[in-house]
DNA sequence: TCCTACAATGGACAATGTCTAAGTCAAGGA
DNA sequence: TCCTTGACTTAGACATTGTCCATTGTAGGA
């Protein structure tokens, strides 16, 4: 279980009750919520916390690297906090629940030289995409 | 060169000036454009279509399979007429500039059944990111 | 304790997408 | 060819998500 707020003080974040309300909101596995599910939150802890506060803090958590965007179905972004070990998601496709998964091998061992256009390539997203148990046995 | 046109004509779509118009700007390898990018050059041909004209059409062409949506910025959804042929995305973390690739292999067989949540899946998208050759240059 | 730089506030603004009511038109039948 | 009908289009209001800025507040060091 990791903590991000711990891994936040780690790295000298000046820590306000603002900051800390949106760690904690945030904290946790299989956690990926939108901004806004965020501002909710925070706001049942802190209640005069303000929208622009919680947009700043999870662009700095993503700029230090210790949140992740997401951007897996049409609408808002999602916050992942599990930066700090690699993942890719599992998405349903009715319900917009997201797992996260950890596949074997390296994607980018598939994509040969002459299809990467004279690219560096730094980083590989890859989005399962299906019915959880729940939907599919609605369906 | 697939021709999205032929293929929509094909499926006994009703043919109007605007769904035409907008199936020709789409039309095309590494076209990527955001709605709003569709509208402008749609605007071009036949000035009088409108903003929600574009949109609904656009879902229409996703709906019946003829189109992607692709959201690999932070920003609007792109369309992406390659429907017809499985493909992934290359994007310049930069620029924005994205490709088409064809990765190796079925990037399905790297997720074990004990990561897949009891989920069915039906679809797997792979984004690389990077920095094309001309970002990288100037970087 | 006091200072100062950094953080938070709130409200306007911007970008993207959705909806509705009313007018218009493509396509098939007489 | 002309009519009919249901589907398509329009314009603009509205909704959602995100950004910016000037002002006010405060964490942490001297």
């Amino acid at each position: 279980m990791s903590d991000l707020l711990e891994r936040l003080r780690g790295r000298g974040w000046r820590m306000t009750a603002q900051r800390r309300v949106v760690a904690e909101v945030l904290n946790g596995d299989h956690v990926h919520l939108t901004a806004d599910e965020v501002h909710a939150r925070a706001t049942a802890k802190l209640p005069e916390i303000s929208r622009a506060t919680v947009y700043n803090t999870l662009g700095e958590m993503v700029s230090l690297g210790e949140v992740i965007e997401v951007a897996t179905d049409k609408r808002a972004k999602r916050y992942d906090p599990n930066a700090h070990r690699p993942h890719q998601h599992l998405v349903c496709d009715l319900c917009g629940q997201i797992r996260d998964v950890h596949p074997t091998g390296n994607p980018l061992t598939a994509l040969p030289s002459d299809e990467r256009f004279g690219f560096t390539i730094s980083d590989v997203e890859v989005t399962y995409r299906g019915l959880c148990p729940n939907c599919a046995a609605k369906a």
